[in-house]
DNA sequence: TGTTAGCACTCTTAGCTTGGGAGTGCTAAT
DNA sequence: ATTAGCACTCCCAAGCTAAGAGTGCTAACA
């Protein structure tokens, strides 16, 4: 069990850890507080490492976190970890000034967060869960060739070109366009695709892609997301070694893969931190994710999160990754509500 | 003056010092071909260095070649650097395997350039050199509150979101879109900005919404570039230290960095290397960048090129950097000739 | 005169040794 | 239950050495 005073050598342990990297030792607690002498934090030590909270990486060395201790360490810091408010006024006043363009929050979000956590940000674009129509147009592009375009709800825009199976004018696109624009306007993928009669040959191969692509849209759980600060993770010593160092940046260059690390937030409400072995990728073994989800729930949404090795700060981590995350819940709300 | 023979060891060297990375002694350079003994190698090695071709990391270390050293490298290298027919085979293949989608043939030839050539790739998508509107929208997504949307004559996407002045109805706006559409349709960004007379308000504001996108669409030389094999530089011993990494993560984190890089390369009409300190950035001066565009002169193009350390395999990235921007040129053409 | 064998010299690198220091675990006293 | 004291372990940086690679020079040679 975790005596109260267990708990405490645990959290300065802990936080020592994070801060220098180094081993800490039985001294260094001392030090940092808990009113007895080293022999005595040494005793707890060794309690504590039979729990699997601490190792040691050889004999005569100080000690060293595990997972479990980080675990701890921030289930025991839920609640006080909360911004300043002159923090939380700088950011506002930052996400104020670029308002209009959703893109450029994004990419704000991921500045801001990989700045004050010196580590990787994540951030993707809100999504809504259910893609709609808002309208639809063709443009003639040669004879047999034309670009379907897709205005989706959330004033996303989507693309084909498609061809054609005889020439057809732009009078005759526009005509079909308008026809079926206002047919399917404010639908989704599943109703367009159950409506589909007494359309002409070029209808129902325009109707066809239409469905094809909000189908792909739909099936994607987040857009692709916004990477911040990669060149943090090159100052990190616990990447020293070149092929996990390599390892992670293929991570980040291959955006899908990177996507593949994100589905598990869906399931959480709050906040969620998954550190070391708690991944299911063993390149990201030694590292942590805390990440969240933003937007309105069951209507549009997406992921904002901060990567890095388990030896985060998650003391600043938590509460700016918390605090970004209901700002731009705001925002979502006030441009789709 | 460069004898034959002082030639012909310093292409040597620097072959060799491309492969292996280490100092190149004169006993290598006799195995490697040159009927004399290594005395006599040595003695040209010292007149090599006087004249800025070589030089030595300490006494009693082999040979490592300067900048110089690479030009004339690369000189001496034109014309019988061709990929196998058999190599060329395999590429086209590859192109032909996603013929329809512009963005995957970026994506493709960076791929495939990282690959054979083990180094960063930077491919940017193809851009016509002056823009034509091909096609206009207007979306309502509020009452005051308009999505415009720009199709440009590549099959380019623009959008923006527009706060009108008064509530307009989507009626309104698609009677404008249209008007404004077949008027403007075919012309350039400057022919639509000294037409706009006898228009409605609204108009007024969508044309100059659309003059202002066209503008910053041409102010632009390139596309967004698009990157692949970043983490074969983590694997180059050049990069071993922390910090030159570090800068060079960071370029290519922001692709505004990287996009001026890219200038340099309009004027040439070839391949153009890019030989360690040539580079303007201090980020640069250890490595090389071959680069070229692609497309059809004067009218639509982008660039293809690798970026890696000067001791980079030339005599595989120059052709594989040709012979990729005539495909990709033969490609353009088909589809925008 | 250009080339080459021989040789002394330089410099790096890996491996080994050593001493200091940090930190622990144990024991006995409080 | 706590703690001072102490022996012990282990890491790590510094210094040293021997091996090896490569050069520059010199003197002999074609």
């Amino acid at each position: 069990m975790l005596t109260q005073r267990r708990s405490n050598i645990l959290k300065i342990v802990v936080g020592e850890y994070i801060s220098t990297g180094l081993p800490v030792s039985s001294h260094t607690v001392a030090r940092r507080g808990v009113g007895v002498s080293p022999a005595t934090i040494r005793n707890e030590m060794v309690e504590l490492e039979e729990e699997g909270y601490l190792c040691q990486p050889h004999t005569s060395a100080g000690r060293i976190p595990s997972d479990k201790a980080y675990r701890h360490y921030i289930e025991s810091m839920v609640g006080d970890a909360q911004l300043s408010l002159a923090e939380q006024r700088l950011i506002r006043d930052q996400f104020h000034q670029v308002e209009s363009e959703v893109e450029e929050w994004t990419r704000l979000a991921a500045a801001i967060l990989s700045r004050t956590v010196r580590n990787v940000a994540i951030v993707t674009l809100p999504k809504p869960c259910k893609s709609r129509l808002k309208h639809l147009d063709l443009v003639s592009l040669q004879e047999f060739l034309a670009l379907l375009v897709l205005v989706l709800r959330e004033a996303k825009l989507k693309q084909q070109v498609l061809t054609l199976e005889e020439a057809v004018s732009q009078e005759e696109l526009s005509v079909s366009a308008r026809r079926l624009s206002s047919a399917c306007a404010g639908l989704t993928c599943s109703e367009i695709s159950s409506k589909g009669l007494g359309l002409s040959p070029l209808e129902g191969q325009v109707v066809g892609a239409v469905v094809q692509i909000m189908q792909a849209e739909e099936g994607e759980a987040y857009e692709e997301p916004c990477v911040d600060g990669l060149h943090h993770m090159l100052s990190q010593p616990e990447f020293a070694s070149r092929s996990k160092l390599a390892a992670i940046v293929e991570l980040f260059e291959r955006k899908s893969l990177l996507k593949s690390l994100l589905p598990q937030v869906l399931t959480g409400e709050g906040v969620r931190v998954v550190i070391g072995r708690e991944n299911k990728q063993d390149v990201m073994r030694d590292c942590s994710m805390v990440i969240t989800r933003y937007g309105i729930p069951g209507e549009i949404g997406g992921a904002v999160g901060v990567m890095g090795p388990t030896r985060m700060p998650y003391n600043r981590a938590i509460p700016t990754v918390c605090f970004l995350s209901s700002v731009m819940s705001e925002m979502v709300g006030e441009l789709y509500g």
